[in-house]
RNA sequence: CGCGGGGUGGAGCAGCCUGGUAGCUCGUCAGGCUCAUAACCUGAAGGCCGUACGUUCAAAUCGUACCCCCGCAACCA
C-alpha cells in the first residue's frame, strides 16, 4: 500500500498571547488530524510552536525589567504545558527565536533580495506615537489612535505584486487549496484589486526585537516574513534537503483571521522561493461564546485548562471536534458542552459499554462469548461496520472530522436499536448462544467504533480497548477475541448531572 | 451597485451543484423496555424551506428583484 504524506501545522502562536480556547482548537484539530493519518499509515509529520518576535514581546519584556528572550522563555510553558495536558503529539515545536530558524530566515532574506524581489523606498504613512505602528487610514478616522502623525521611513519591500497574476491562477486551478470555498472566493475576489508590495522590514530604532536582515544591519525583518518561513524552516529547509523533500508542501490550518497572510503572503514568498504552495490552506471558524465574541473585556474567555479539570481532555476533545463544522463559526455554552458530552459519551457510548459488558458479566460468566453464525440481525450490524473506516477515512482526508465522528455515533445508534430488537437479556434465558452472539456483535461493533475514535479521544480509546482485551486491534471486523475476560470498570463518561432549575 | 457567505419545524445543522415523498442531532409530548450511567427503543406534535415574481408538468433546489444577518476590504500576530 503506497502511504500517502501528511505534513500538518497550526500557525506559531504569539509568545504574549494568554492561550485560550481558540489555540487549543486549532492544535487539536492538528492533532486529531495527524493522529487519523498515522493510523492510516501515512507518513506524518505535526508541527506547531510559538511567534517570539515583535514589539509586545519587547515591551512586555522591558515592562517586567526581564530581556526579550528570558521573557519568552519564561512564557512558552504556558502552551507547552498546555499542549500536554490535551494530549497533544507534535513532532517538532519550533521557537522563532531558535537558531535554526533565525538562520534560514537570513538566508532566505538574503536569497530573495538576490533575486531582487526585495528593493528598498520610502515610506510614508500614519503613524501612531501612542501604538508605536503604522496604521492604515481607516484606522485613523475610526479615532481609536491618539497622536498620530504621518511620518516617513525608509524599509525594504517584498514585491508581492509581482507575482499576482500567478497566484490568481494557481487558486484558480486548485479548487482545493483555499478551504472552505468560500473563503477562497474570499481571497479571489480580494485579489481582484492590485496588490502592493509588502513592507518586510522595521528599523532597529523603532524595533530591535527580531531578526536582523543580512544585508542591512540597521534592520530587522517584519514578523509575518519571519513568522511563515518556520513552515519551512522546521522540516529542513535549507539543512536537510531530505527531510524536507519527504514533508513539503503541508497543509497549513489557520483561523480565518490570517487567511490573507498565508494565501497571499506566504504564497508569494514560496513564488519567489520556487518552491510550491501548501497542499491545502484551511481557514476554520472561531468559537463564539453564546452570542457574542470570546474577549477577555466581556469575562468571557474559556479556559481550556478549567475545563479539562472538571470534565477530562478527552471530552473536551471529543466536543470541539464534533461541535464545530467545517470553516463555520461555532457556538461555545457550558450547557452545550454537558448536553452534548451526556447524549453522545455518557448516554450512547458509554452507556452500551456498560449494557454489554453487564450482560456478559450476568449471563456469560464475564467471558466474551462466541461470534456464533450471523443472521441477517447480525449482518446488519457487520456490514455497517465493515463500511464504516473507509467512509470515516474518505470524511478525514476531506478536512470533514465533525462528520467522521458523526458516522461512528451513527453506528453506536445502531447498536443500541440492534440491542433493543434482540434483547440479549431475553434470549439469554430460552437460548444461551443466540444471547452470547447479539453480544459479541454489539461488542465488536463498539471496539471498531472506539477504534475510529482514537485520535480524537486516545486516552478513553486506550482504556475501551483494553478492557476489551485488544488494545492494538484494528479496523478488521472480527478482531475481538471470544473467550476472554472482561475486567469490570467504572463508568467511562459518567453522566454530568445538572440542577434543573425551578 | 466593492467582493463573498448565509436565511430550512423551539435550538444547531444537512439537502440546493445533478429540480419530483423535507432529513439528522438536541429539545418537547406520549408509549415501550427494564440489560444499562433516570439510560436505551418506538411513535407523535411542530416547517406556507427570508419575501415577491418568473421558468417548468413539477422548485427548498433554477432565474430575477427585494429584505435581513455575517465575513472580507491588506501591511493588524
Amino acid at each position: 500500500m503506497i502511504k500517502s504524506r501528511f505534513y500538518v501545522t497550526t500557525p506559531i502562536y504569539y509568545v504574549n498571547d494568554a492561550p485560550h480556547i481558540g489555540h487549543a482548537y486549532t492544535t487539536i484539530l492538528a492533532d486529531v488530524l495527524s493522529r487519523f493519518h498515522r493510523a492510516l499509515g501515512d507518513d506524518v509529520f505535526f508541527l506547531t510552536g510559538l511567534d517570539e518576535h515583535g514589539q509586545k514581546v519587547q515591551q512586555a519584556a522591558e515592562k517586567r525589567g526581564l530581556s526579550p528572550q528570558a521573557h519568552c522563555d519564561d512564557l512558552a510553558p504556558r502552551f507547552t504545558d498546555l499542549w500536554k495536558k490535551l494530549g497533544i503529539f507534535n513532532d517538532d515545536f519550533i521557537r522563532t527565536t531558535q537558531e535554526r530558524h533565525k538562520r534560514i530566515v537570513r538566508s532566505i532574506l538574503q536569497k530573495v533580495y538576490d533575486g531582487g524581489d526585495i528593493y528598498q523606498k520610502e515610506y510614508e504613512g500614519l503613524y501612531s506615537v501612542a501604538e508605536e505602528r503604522f496604521i492604515t487610514e481607516k484606522e485613523a478616522e475610526s479615532g481609536q489612535f491618539r497622536e498620530v502623525k504621518t511620518i516617513k521611513e525608509k524599509n525594504y519591500f517584498f514585491k508581492m505584486s509581482k507575482y499576482q497574476d500567478r497566484l490568481i491562477k494557481y487558486i484558480e486551478d486548485n479548487p482545493g487549496f483555499i478551504r472552505p470555498e468560500h473563503r477562497r472566493n474570499e481571497m479571489l475576489g480580494f485579489l481582484r484589486q492590485p496588490l502592493t508590495d509588502l513592507c518586510i522590514s522595521r528599523p532597529k530604532a523603532r524595533l530591535s526585537w527580531g531578526i536582523e536582515i543580512p544585508f542591512d544591519p540597521d534592520y530587522v525583518t517584519y514578523v509575518w516574513f519571519d513568522a511563515l518561513i518556520n513552515y519551512i524552516s522546521a522540516i529542513g529547509y535549507g539543512s536537510d534537503d531530505v527531510k524536507f523533500g519527504r514533508f513539503w508542501p503541508g497543509v497549513h490550518l489557520i483561523g480565518k483571521d490570517i487567511l490573507t497572510t498565508h494565501s497571499i503572503y506566504w504564497t508569494t514568498m514560496l513564488f519567489s522561493l520556487d518552491l510550491p504552495l501548501p497542499e491545502v490552506i484551511f481557514a476554520h471558524g472561531w468559537w463564539l461564546m453564546g452570542e457574542s465574541k470570546m474577549s477577555k473585556s466581556l469575562g468571557n474567555v474559556v479556559r481550556p485548562l478549567d475545563l479539562i479539570e472538571q470534565h477530562g481532555v478527552d471530552a473536551v476533545r471529543y466536543y470541539l471536534m464534533s461541535e464545530m463544522n467545517l470553516g463555520a463559526d461555532a457556538n461555545f455554552t457550558p450547557e452545550n458542552f454537558i448536553k452534548r458530552y451526556n447524549s453522545d459519551l455518557a448516554n450512547d457510548f458509554g452507556n452500551l459499554l456498560n449494557r454489554v459488558s453487564g450482560l456478559i458479566a450476568k449471563n456469560h460468566g464475564g467471558i466474551i462469548p462466541d461470534a456464533g453464525v450471523a443472521t441477517l440481525a447480525e449482518e446488519d450490524v457487520a456490514s455497517a461496520g465493515r463500511a464504516l473506516g473507509p467512509k470515516v477515512e474518505g470524511l478525514i482526508r476531506d478536512y470533514k472530522v465533525d462528520e467522521a465522528i458523526n458516522e461512528v455515533m451513527n453506528l453506536v445508534r445502531q447498536v443500541n436499536k440492534y440491542m433493543e430488537t434482540q434483547a440479549p437479556w431475553k434470549l439469554a434465558k430460552t437460548d444461551l448462544p443466540a444471547a452470547g452472539r447479539v453480544l459479541y456483535t454489539a461488542t465488536e461493533a463498539l471496539r471498531l467504533s472506539a477504534v475510529l475514535l482514537k485520535a480524537v479521544m486516545p486516552e478513553k480509546v486506550a482504556t475501551v480497548l483494553s478492557i476489551l482485551g485488544v488494545p492494538d486491534s484494528g479496523l478488521t471486523w472480527g478482531e475481538l477475541k471470544s473467550g476472554v475476560a472482561l475486567p469490570s470498570f467504572p463508568a467511562l463518561f459518567p453522566r454530568i448531572e445538572v440542577e434543573k432549575k425551578a
